[in-house]
DNA sequence: GGTCATGGCGTTATCTTATTACATCGCCGG
DNA sequence: CCGGCGATGTAATAAGATAACGCCATGACC
């Protein structure tokens, strides 16, 4: 098993859960969602979703390539992560973080994709959330334009309840 | 005076309105508002604003790096544009889509700046809408989260109305 | 007018992020 | 068995952005 870089003081992380759990769980949903879907989720693909759920915040491509290569002993292309981050984003099992040129898990796949994040410029943290009202606002708005929207994308930088405690 | 690109049919454009008085305008707008601020609106600066209005559309750094150099008739660094760009995005006269690393003028400079667009993936335009509700959602969603706000970004992907009609 | 600090700009090099083009492999249906 | 298709490997390169350094114009101050 892979070393969580937060879990330095125990199972229960600074996250406040059990971080080694919370990775399992997603690829367990992962793999079920795939199954159901038909979808391929090859080794090299699980793999790359388990190393961008593994340090639990926005990690840019590059990041996870040097996880990669470093894991499979052999230099891997950015192609190879490239490739795998796109299935797992067409899947909704990661998102991308526009903002941040950035990848990270998806709380709840498989549920509606609005993809709304709170970004906190300080630690680099980032949290999904699905407000119903920011959805409906939005699709009330492209309506009105006449606009049909396919990926509505809502980052909102900022600082984070711990970062503005730390920093008064 | 340069040409505009979407203006072949004449000072009405298919935006619908006249685009050489929409940049005049812009332009006008942004020498007050600088002048206001003790903002200094240089000639790059001010050259680097009329690029980026002159398509009307999202257009990419290194993009409006080539109309510079061909208007200034040599080589211009990447650096340069940036550099003009950083503070045209500071003062909001020109927003960055992050979705499309590509920067557009803003509608309306000295006004709040939520930065939200309705991007259209089939014709790459991109309309800037500020919408109280979702601006409000947003407030309301960050303050449960005790999350302080510095920079919202929405960015709805999809179909705008004209390019729905040309494809049905 | 001289002088100094500041901010804008030029030059070069480099870094990060992402994609294109083409070859190969392996699985599955016929 | 074999044809086809999706997944992966390899190499090269495009696109986007920044770092480090220094010169020069402007304006404040004496």
């Amino acid at each position: 098993m892979t070393v969580d870089p937060h879990s330095t003081a125990g199972p229960a992380s600074r996250h406040g859960h059990d971080h080694a759990h919370c990775i399992a769980d997603a690829l367990t949903r992962a793999d079920a969602l795939c199954a159901e879907r038909g979808a391929r989720l090859t080794a090299l693909r699980r793999q790359v979703l388990e190393l961008v759920w593994n340090s639990h915040k926005p990690r840019g491509a590059y990041a996870i390539l040097e996880d990669l290569s470093q894991r499979e002993g052999k230099a891997t292309a950015p192609l190879t992560v490239y490739r795998a981050l796109e299935f797992l984003v067409e899947h909704g099992l990661v998102h991308r973080i526009e903002s941040l040129n950035a990848y990270i898990g998806c709380a709840a796949p498989g549920a509606v994709h609005s993809g709304q994040f709170l970004v906190c410029e300080t630690c680099g943290n980032a949290v999904e959330i699905d407000d119903p009202r920011i959805r409906a606002a939005i699709g009330t708005i492209a309506a009105e334009h006449g606009f049909q929207v396919s990926r509505p994308t809502v980052e909102v930088r900022g600082t984070c309840t711990d970062c503005q405690e730390k920093t008064p």
